[in-house]
RNA sequence: GGAAGCGUGCCGGAGCGGCCGAACGGAACAGUCUUGAAAACUGUCGUCGUUAAUAGCGACCGUGGGUUCAAAUCCCACCGCUUCCUCCA
């Protein structure tokens, strides 16, 4: 939810993201006259529940003889405060449902426009050339059997995979790295709830637009999550939290369901679009006034575990339009994926500054001593997608795959992924 | 799944339908005392909204409804927690 104090104080700033968004300007006039109708029917409300307090008083305080006539008038008095009442409610609804449609008010210097008009912040690393035939993760994974995408078929359907004896193992280590890293830096080690009740499901903004996204379980009436991130921020939710110390770090693992009900056909080969992975995801709680700053951090992070990764990539600056309602700025790294010739998404990282959180009611005490909506932001440090880039990158002429050298140490010292001999 | 009990402020814990935003205790914060600290004493001490306002006023005692002139207190539903039994990785 944007800021109501912004609403009335500076409209068109919200006016120029919205434009920046490719979305309704006229929504935020419509906000403006909701908010100066709805302030109208609560100061009625609260004056005339004034009198009739005060009323009711006089009534325990009466004589017997008196009580009869005062209650009387308190009978009139209560069907004027249940109308003024009414009138704020119904007031106060309008501007709730015009106020949740604005989404966050992006950053100076977010690219304007849809999807493609994302800018590119940096490329690093060298791509590989392969005096070989390259072959995709599928295969690598096929031959060096870690990768078993039929039986996952079999057992759970299209977008379902089992990873093996090496591949799992390279999952794990690859979380693990993460996880470490993460514990370096600040991050507390979250294991997350994958299964969340519908409040905390809307709460955090994903029964949305993204609700066909999500597996739900009618029976308990609850959803499964598609990323941490949804737990993460609900992990405060309705609190006054301590930033006295610096901001809150989490490293929430958990595994993610996803429907992909939008994108029937689409990367249908492989492990690249699935319904179930895992994910090591940072989320932050901080101070507003310091949330581009820990935006930068989080994706020099993940930077870094790109790099421990021996990934070539390139980091965009996402275009407003193409950013989630809660968003104010969001930086993907992308690997280069050989067999694709093209950049494909590893990482996310979202400045949601306070939208979320207003949302969600969590709140800090300022240097003043005030409470103050906190900023929250979110970013992926590992998951099972990055096995894709790895494999295909680091793969050589004889079908092996060589480990990058920072994660040797999580796998037993080993060097090379390579094909099991064949059984007698 | 069966049975009982309970949900009040940072924590513990009172609360008769009107005098309850809420006793009391602890914690925290500020001050006095002290070379300093502890102890003791004094004071402050919930959140949100409205408003120019740290003035007033309004809302909030798990959540949502209801009864009443008036609800933390009565009624209904839901949610959660605890204990016991059953079951179980």
């Amino acid at each position: 939810m944007i800021d109501p104090n912004l609403l009335r104080e500076n409209p068109d700033a919200i006016k120029a993201s919205q434009r920046a968004r490719g979305n309704d300007e006229s929504l935020v006039d419509q906000a403006v006259a909701a908010d100066a109708k709805w302030r109208k029917a609560i100061q009625e409300f609260e004056s005339l529940r004034a009198e009739q307090n005060a009323a009711a008083k006089l009534v325990g305080a009466a004589s017997k003889e008196e009580r009869p006539a005062l209650i009387a008038a308190g009978q009139v008095m209560a069907e004027k405060v249940k109308a003024a009442n009414e009138i704020a409610d119904a007031a106060q609804k309008h501007l709730d449902e015009i106020i949740w449609k604005i989404e966050n008010v992006v950053i100076d210097g977010v690219p304007a426009g849809g999807e493609e008009n994302f800018t590119v912040v940096k490329e690093v690393g060298t791509k590989p050339k392969f005096d070989f035939e390259a072959q995709d993760h599928v295969a690598l994974g096929e031959s060096l059997d870690i990768i078993d995408i039929e039986r996952g078929t079999k057992i759970a359907g299209s977008r379902f995979y089992f990873l093996k004896g090496w591949g799992a193992r390279l999952e794990l280590a690859l979380m693990n790295m993460a996880l470490d890293y993460a514990s370096k830096n600040d991050f507390t080690a979250l294991i997350t709830p994958t299964l969340v009740r519908p409040e905390v499901m809307a709460g955090t903004g994903f029964l949305g637009e993204h609700a066909d996204e999500i597996y739900y379980l009618p029976a308990d009436d609850l959803y499964l999550t598609g990323t941490s991130e949804v737990a993460l921020a609900g992990y405060h939710r309705d609190e006054i939290i301590d930033l006295s110390n610096g901001p809150l770090r989490y490293a929430g693992w958990s595994t993610c369901y996803r429907r992909e009900a939008g994108s029937a056909g689409r990367d249908t080969r492989g492990i690249l679009r699935v319904h179930q992975f895992n994910k090591l995801e940072m989320f932050s709680y901080i101070d507003p006034a310091n949330s581009e700053a820990e935006h930068a951090k989080l994706l020099a992070f993940q930077e870094a575990m790109l790099q421990a990764c021996e990934l070539p990539y390139r980091v965009i600056d996402t275009a407003a339009g193409d950013l989630g309602s809660s968003a104010a700025r969001k930086f993907d790294a992308e690997a280069w994926v050989p067999t694709q010739e093209t950049y494909r998404e590893l990482t996310s990282t979202s400045n949601c500054t306070t939208y979320q959180a207003r949302r969600l009611n969590v709140r800090f005490r300022n240097a003043e001593g005030k409470t103050q909506t906190a900023a929250t932001l979110n970013g992926t440090l590992a998951t099972t997608r990055w096995l894709v880039a790895i494999l295909e990158n680091h793969q050589q002429a004889d079908g092996s795959v060589k480990i990058p050298t920072a994660l040797r140490p999580y796998l037993g010292g080993q060097e090379f992924i390579t094909a099991p001999k064949a059984r007698a």
